[in-house]
DNA sequence: TATGAATGAGCGTTCATTCAT
DNA sequence: GATGAATGAACGCTCATTCAT
């Protein structure tokens, strides 16, 4: 009845549904991080979504999926981009901090306060954090800079605790954020003058 | 059925409510940490305290309230105890984690993974954390180890960071919990030789 | 603070409880009724008990609890009270025949209404009224009148389909209800002047 | 694209709308029989017919019809075929009782067991279930075995009654289905000795 | 005409809180 | 005080039905 054939109408139909997934969890991550997982509401997603709370359900599972699958993206960033060939370990370690905050965007926050607030209470979602998003840190294919495990457990916890210093709200964490990469790295290795 | 309560009597009386408002306490602890704050029900704690569900309500305001009031162990212990006069800054750095480390009981921990948990998802949880646990660590009355503002929040995140870890189940981190102190203090001070 | 010695007092409570579950339960029974087992709400059924939703959690695990507590006078019902001694196997007959209809109260209508109609698409439903009401008539622990299994279904049979007649409104078995006791007596054995 | 129908596509269409319908028919009677009416879904009986949820509203009129729709062929079934012209009443009842026993095949009972599992507690639904399937038993224009209006009741509530243990699952009547034509009409009739 | 995603009313159920005893 | 049954608002989720394509 229509024109298009059905490879573009399909290519169509599969665009649309993948806009209308990310939308609903960009929706959901905006809510569950301002309310918490379990105080927002299938109703509250699907109004900031502006679609009906049927609607969630075609695309996602239940609530917990939708926590789910905002460790997706937490899990990507875990991933190690260029790599430069850096011979001062300090500058090496500075410039791996930076590609970390870097890829700390508000989005990446708000999901990390909703991921951690909900697997400090729920194991199973823990063991997926830990496997798929601080697994990968800890324990990446080729590290570029070598550090015994227990290091590199410090280096992570500082990291890890200072988004959590900055998600509380802590002001001065806040205020002085993108200066802790290079703080961290002169902390951990650095200080030549010092 | 006698009107004169004696004093004897009253005290006994205070006493008794002390201890039933900490055994109450010590069930919402537990009951909180294994199923986090949302999932856990009044009635789980009431019978893990072996009293019923009205007789809480006669002792704390509301459900919040018994989270809020986990919070008091947790700011006493940054009070500083003791405090040698060590000269050595990384000596002096290792023993403060350690008294630390010796704060962080299991009892601390299952407070702590409550706690941490709701207040990544509730301002006024976060900023009653700051301002009864974690600032009194940032800003010490007498800081026997001077160190710039951004420093202090990296040691405490690090801290921080460990707990995390530890609370997500992160192998590694629970198998060595014990060494930290010193491998903390190392990373950040040592290296005599760097 | 009261009088009543405490095994009243418990007693009192007891006797309010069951009292409430069967208060509930008429409820029930009545709405399950008039609008089937799926189509009547467990709101309609607080409503008509006079109670909050919530309360009948308090007295049932959920809303096929109701449902499978209705079985429980049907199944009392099949057992065989009295037992004259009569010689004539068409009175013997009569009389127990006239005994389940005496049996068939409005209320067991009413219950066998939804019961049956719920278990002729739950099979688990259908084994429950299986064991529990219909095999104790099937094989009565000590049968007064002899009879080769088929019959006995056949006779079963007769009985159910004439209930499920008048379930169904049909005008003459309504009318002539109390007359069948006599009727399938006679049609079974009877006609000795045919 | 062609606009001119000839009466042969018409007859086509018309044709696959027919076959269309039946096979939804089938497989709603399928999936009731299952599942009963409410636990039923449309998208089950769409997903059994292979065809889309809508499909189906393009041919009945809502969930509804499609049980109503069920309704057709059981009150074909009552219609009286050949007639044999018997002289013994207890051998022209036991084949009136093969005809329906033969009437009763598979696809007959499955829609019977959701047909009278909701005519019980559908007022309209029996109704419609007296009027187009039990009266023309009840009443056929002519009977070739009088029998007095109570008699015939008893007799089709022992048909009736059969199929309902059937239906339930009774092992013995399951077991030995095919005797009970012959066993019914010895019931009620036979006994030349007696 | 066939499709299947969107809809949203309405369900069963939970549980913090109250209050008569 | 201590109790625990009663409450009812609010939740996650389902599914008959619609309608743009």
């Amino acid at each position: 009845m229509s024109r298009p054939p059905s490879s573009t109408r399909e290519r169509l139909a599969e665009n649309t549904a993948r806009l209308r997934r990310q939308h609903i969890l960009d929706a959901a991550r905006r809510v569950f991080a301002a309310r918490g997982f379990h105080r927002a509401t299938i109703r509250e997603i699907a109004a900031e979504a502006g679609v009906s709370d049927g609607t969630i359900y075609n695309v996602f599972e239940d609530k917990l999926a939708l926590l789910l699958a905002l460790l997706d993206p937490l899990g990507e960033a875990a991933a190690p981009p260029p790599l430069p060939a850096e011979a001062d370990p300090t500058a090496l370690l500075r410039h791996l901090l930076r590609l970390r905050w870097a890829a700390l965007t508000p989005e990446m926050l708000e999901a990390l306060r909703v991921v951690l607030s909900e697997a400090l209470v729920d194991g199973w979602l823990a063991e997926c954090l830990l496997q798929r998003v601080i697994a990968p840190v800890l324990a990446p294919p080729e590290a570029p800079l070598p550090m015994p495990p227990a290091t590199l457990r410090i280096l992570m916890a500082t990291v890890l605790g200072l988004v959590q210093l900055r998600l509380l709200g802590e002001a001065e964490t806040t205020a002085r954020w993108e200066e802790f990469p290079d703080l961290i790295a002169a902390a951990f290795l650095g200080r030549p003058d010092a």
